[in-house]
DNA sequence: AAAGAGATGTTAACACTGACAACATAAATC
DNA sequence: GATTTATGTTGTCAGTGTTAACATCTCTTT
């Protein structure tokens, strides 16, 4: 219609060509190259730069990314499903995590507090990250089953962490659920307050070191005779 | 100027002033009745309706308390402001709520255990002034200093119960505060996912017993050996 | 290869929000 | 009683989530 329109739309495109050029070579699923991705990964870091996770903007992401307005809604339908894409990934790294904290160790005691410290270590290096799978994670809404099937995976391997140190005799015994709800109460709560600057911990370090206090404190009791 | 708008106004502003007539009988603080009180209870009473606390709107608890969008920038800079205030009041109550539990015990190392069992108990009372207090607070901006000392005095009591209990014996000694921050990231971690409906706890008992346990844990340790 | 179908993106619009400036009015002070 | 000050209102701006209507690209079907 408009001739205008035409090659102004041409140089609007142009760098979502771009993106998409540069992603086709390792896996483009439509259209524009993977805009769900770039979504992903634009939400991403704008809420790695701002502090709060709450106030990204769908439509800021849109224009990190380079599309209109209305484009991420072909891909997610509305901006809590981007926030549980992005707090799948999330749940997806910590397990890594956890699972690295296990393999650190020799003995099951160690490996259980090892996967503690992993935890602490995951929220500290991806704070927001942490932040929207803690805000937006809600199990009992069917909806988001992947989101869900993330989580329940990050925390089995915290019940399996216990469960073989009760076998091998470390730990006391009995259903290692409840057990591993407080050993991730302890450390989800640290985890909070380190993020959202409520602990006078500056850098890693001293992160690390008290959450291996922490750790420790709960295998060991704070109760004296021992 | 316009006559219609004149008797429109008295219209709009009537429950105001039934509101400001209520009030003064206690504590009338200027004008139209004291706003900022209504307000913080208006914010309150809504976020207690809506799950989330980040979805309050201030125009919303404007038209809650009859009065107009702007009329709350005359008693807070800003939303942060208000919520800052939700907050403070919180922390005012958590402190109360922490003292109850201590004082529910004979021995030390009980009174301890209890008010760990308070903060939980307060939290999933109070669950929309606890999701304020630490969506908010952020003890490192000197701005709202008030809110800082509410959150600090509700720490005391648990370095205090820490320090009484390790006078008494019952706990390893050494600077209580570390200890504090581990029994405090078990609380909160465990009243956040109590909250967020992350632990499967559906009423009140089963959530009371899970912290009973919780804390009874972080006393005697995960450890078998004792 | 042409054509229709479906997926993907764009523009425009609606209702809502936080925040501010300009104006109006009640209360407090002199 | 007049002036100043605190308080509340209207109007406005930029920004947001979301949807509808339209345009365009890709893919399958013939």
């Amino acid at each position: 219609m408009l001739s205008a329109s035409t090659s102004n739309d041409k140089i609007f495109l142009s760098p979502l060509y771009d993106h998409a050029m540069a992603k086709s070579d390792r896996e483009a699923s439509y259209h524009h190259g993977d805009l769900r991705q770039a979504l992903i990964e634009g939400a991403l870091t704008l809420i790695n730069e701002k502090k709060d996770g709450r106030t990204l903007s769908l439509r800021e992401v849109a224009r990190r990314v380079g599309v209109s307005n209305a484009a991420p809604y072909r891909h997610f339908a509305d901006k809590d499903e981007l926030l549980a894409a992005l707090a799948e990934k999330g749940f997806r790294m910590l397990t890594a995590f956890l699972r690295a904290g296990v393999a650190s160790a020799d003995d099951p005691l160690h490996s259980l507090q090892a996967s503690g410290v992993g935890y602490v270590k995951f929220a500290i290096a991806h704070p927001s990250y942490y932040r929207v799978m803690f805000s937006v994670f809600q199990p009992d809404e069917a909806a988001c089953t992947e989101l869900d099937e993330a989580g329940q995976e990050a925390f089995s391997v915290l019940v399996d962490a216990i469960a073989i140190a009760q076998a091998a005799g470390k730990v006391k015994p009995g259903d290692p659920q409840p057990l591993a709800w407080v050993a991730w109460s302890l450390v989800h709560g640290l985890a909070m307050l380190v993020i959202e600057r409520q602990l006078p911990l500056m850098d890693e370090a001293s992160v690390v070191a008290f959450a291996e206090l922490a750790t420790q404190l709960l295998m060991e009791g704070l109760h004296t005779q021992e």
